[in-house]
DNA sequence: CCTTGCTCTGAAATCGATTTCTTGCCACGA
DNA sequence: TCGTGGCAAGAAATCGATTTCAGAGCAAGG
C-alpha cells in the first residue's frame, strides 16, 4: 500500500506538507503541493479511510437497514438516500434485516463499530436501537417509528390513504370489503389496518373480524389469505391489500378462482412493476418512496452536521389516484 | 468512545491483556481473562473496527456492486451473496452503479480507500476496474465477465438457454420470432441475442435484422421496441424479450393493442414477481440468480482466504421449462 | 540594526487497536 | 542452591493519516 510517506519521500517533503495538500492546501506554496500532487499521482496514492476516520473520529459512510432488500419499494427509498448521500460525498452501505430484530442489532454493532457517520432505517416492529443510538450516532427512521426511542422519522400517511382508498371501492359499490394486512405490531399493517376500518365506520359499517387478515408481508402471505376469504360462507366482494406484495398474492389468488377484477374489488396499496399487467379496476395508491428516502437522507445529513434538538416527526401525504 | 485503555484500567490490566482477550485468549489466565470481560461488559466496550484494519490490514467487509438495485434479479443474486458472506462474518456493502463505469470507478476508490476485503461486481459494459485489480484487491464478477480483465466469474449460460426459449416459441408454431434485447456490449444482451439467432438458424431460417430490436434493459425500452415491431409492414407473431424489464414492457404494449398472447407468442428472460399475473402462455426462464450469488460468494471468499491460481470462469445451467 | 509578525514547513504526538519484545515469576531438575 | 525453561503480562512500536507546536525565513516598521 503506497502511504502518505512515500508520496512526501518522493516529493521531497514531508508527511505534514502531503496531507495538507489533499485537505485543501492552506499556506501551502503552489510548487509543492504541484510536487505533492504529482507524486501522489505517479505512486497511484489514495489515502487509507480506516487511518482517516482513526484521526478525525468521521467517516463518509452512511447505513441504510431495509426490512427486504427485494421490496421494490424499500429499494426504491434506498435509492432516494443514495442519491442525496451520495451528493453530500458520503457512500451508502445496505443492510438487509428481514424483519428480524437480531439481525437489524447485528448489523448496528457493525455500524457503531466502523463506525459509520449516521443511519438511516425502517425499524422492524421491536426494534432494539439502544446501541447505536445510547452512543449518540445519529439515527432517522423512515416508513416507520422506531417505539421506544425519539427519534427522527419521515413516514407516509398510512392511515388517511387505507381510508381514501378503502373509500373508493365503497363509492365503486363494493359492500363486503376484506382486509388483507401484515402482522400485527408493525405500523404500517396497524394504521393500514385501521385506515380500512375508518373508512367502513364513516359509512356506518361495522368493520367485521371475519373479513381481517393478517400474514406476513408476503405474495404467498397474501395469497393465503385471499383463498380463506373466499371460501368463508359469506366471501367479500372485495379485498383491501395492505402492501404491493399482498396485492400480488390477492391478485394470484382471484385469478385462480376466476374472481378477477371487476367481479372483486381490489386495492392495492402500493405499487409495484407488477401492476403494469393487473386487470383494469385494481386501485394503486402509490406511495411517496423517493420522497421519505429524499427526506430522511437530508435529516440525517443535518444530524451528522450537528444538528441538535428534539426528534422531528414528518408525515407526507399519499396520492390516492385511480 | 470507549477504548481497549479504559476496560484495561478498569481491569487492571494492560491494554496487551485486554487485546488477547478478545482475540481469543491464548496465554491468559483465566480470572484476568474474566475480569477483562466483566470491565468490557460493563463499560460497553466495542473494537474500533477502523484502528483493527488499520493495524491487521484486513477488514470484515465486502462490497457487491450492481448495475441495478431496483431489478429484482439483481436483489436476488445481493441476497445470496449476503447470505454466504454474513455466515461467513462480513458484512456487504451494496452499491449501485447504474450501468455507470464512472460511478462504478467511483465505488472501487472507495472499496480500495477504505479498504474492503473484496467485491462482487456485475461490471458495467466498458468497466473500468484498474483501480482495484490492480492493488490485487479480490474481485469477482457475477453474471457477466469483464472484458480486458482476467477475472473469476460466475455467469449463467445465456445463449443456450435463449436458444431453447426461442425454441420453444418455435415448437408452439409461432413463426416471425423478434428479439428486443440490450444495449450492444452488454454481454447478456449479446449472448441472450445470440442463442435467439441459434435457434432460427437451426430451422434453417435466417434471422432478420428487421426483427431485433436493441434499447436500454428497461420497461419503457421493451414497450418502445414492441410498438415498433407492431407497426412494421409485416409484424411478428412473437417476441423474445432477452430480460425480465423488457419482457414487461412488451406485454404492456401487446396488452394495449390487444394482442397479448396466446395471440403473440412471448418469452420473458429472466422470472420477476410481474410474471405472476402474466397471461398463461408466457414463456418465463427462471434465472439462477441465487445459484449465481452463492458461488460468486464463496469463489470471493476463498480469494481472500488468500487462493492463488489463474482466473475461474463457470457457466451455470438455466432451466427453461414452460 | 533589531524587533515584531507573518507565512510556510517539518517534527512529533495522536487516534485505538495489535503484536513484538522483554521481563518477572515459578517450577523443575541437577 | 543455582540454572534453565516456559508461561503470563506489560512496555512500547506499529499501522497511516491528521494536527499541534515549534522553528525557519522573510518583510516591514521603528
Amino acid at each position: 500500500m503506497v502511504t502518505i510517506y512515500d508520496v512526501a519521500a518522493r516529493a521531497g517533503v514531508s508527511p505534514a506538507t502531503v496531507s495538507r495538500v489533499f485537505a485543501g492546501q492552506v499556506n501551502v506554496s503552489p510548487d509543492l503541493a504541484e510536487a505533492v500532487r504529482r507524486a501522489a499521482a505517479e505512486l497511484g496514492f489514495l489515502p487509507n479511510r480506516g487511518a482517516q476516520r482513526l484521526r478525525t473520529a468521521t467517516s463518509r459512510i452512511v447505513a441504510m437497514m431495509v426490512p427486504d432488500i427485494e421490496n421494490p419499494f424499500f429499494t426504491a427509498v434506498t435509492r432516494a438516500v443514495e442519491d442525496v448521500a451520495r451528493a453530500a460525498g458520503y457512500s451508502v452501505m445496505l443492510c438487509n434485516t428481514d424483519e428480524d430484530p437480531a439481525r437489524e442489532e447485528e448489523y448496528l454493532r457493525v455500524a457503531v463499530q466502523e463506525p459509520v457517520a449516521g443511519v438511516v432505517i425502517a425499524p422492524s416492529a421491536r426494534a432494539r436501537l439502544g446501541l447505536a443510538v445510547d452512543r449518540g450516532l445519529p439515527v432517522v427512521c423512515v416508513d416507520r417509528h422506531a417505539a421506544g426511542y425519539s427519534l427522527d422519522a419521515v413516514v407516509a400517511d398510512n392511515r388517511a390513504a387505507a381510508a381514501a382508498a378503502t373509500s373508493l371501492l365503497l363509492k365503486a359499490g363494493y359492500r363486503r370489503i376484506a382486509c388483507v394486512t401484515g402482522p400485527a405490531g408493525v405500523e404500517t399493517a396497524d394504521d393500514r389496518l385501521a385506515g380500512w376500518s375508518d373508512a367502513l365506520a364513516a359509512l356506518g359499517q361495522a368493520p367485521s373480524a371475519d373479513l381481517v387478515r393478517r400474514v406476513p408481508f408476503t405474495v404467498e402471505g397474501g395469497t393465503a389469505a385471499t383463498c380463506e376469504l373466499l371460501a368463508l360462507a359469506g366471501p367479500p366482494d372485495a379485498v383491501f391489500a395492505a402492501n404491493n406484495r399482498l396485492a400480488a398474492g390477492t391478485l394470484a389468488a382471484l385469478a385462480a378462482a376466476g374472481r378477477l377484477p371487476p367481479a372483486t374489488g381490489v386495492v392495492s396499496f402500493g405499487g409495484s412493476p407488477l401492476m403494469l399487467l393487473a386487470p383494469p379496476g385494481v386501485i394503486v395508491t402509490q406511495l411517496p418512496a423517493r420522497a421519505l428516502g429524499l427526506r430522511a437522507a437530508e435529516m440525517l445529513l443535518e444530524r451528522i452536521a450537528g444538528l441538535d434538538g428534539p426528534a422531528r416527526s414528518e408525515t407526507l401525504p399519499i396520492s390516492v389516484t385511480f
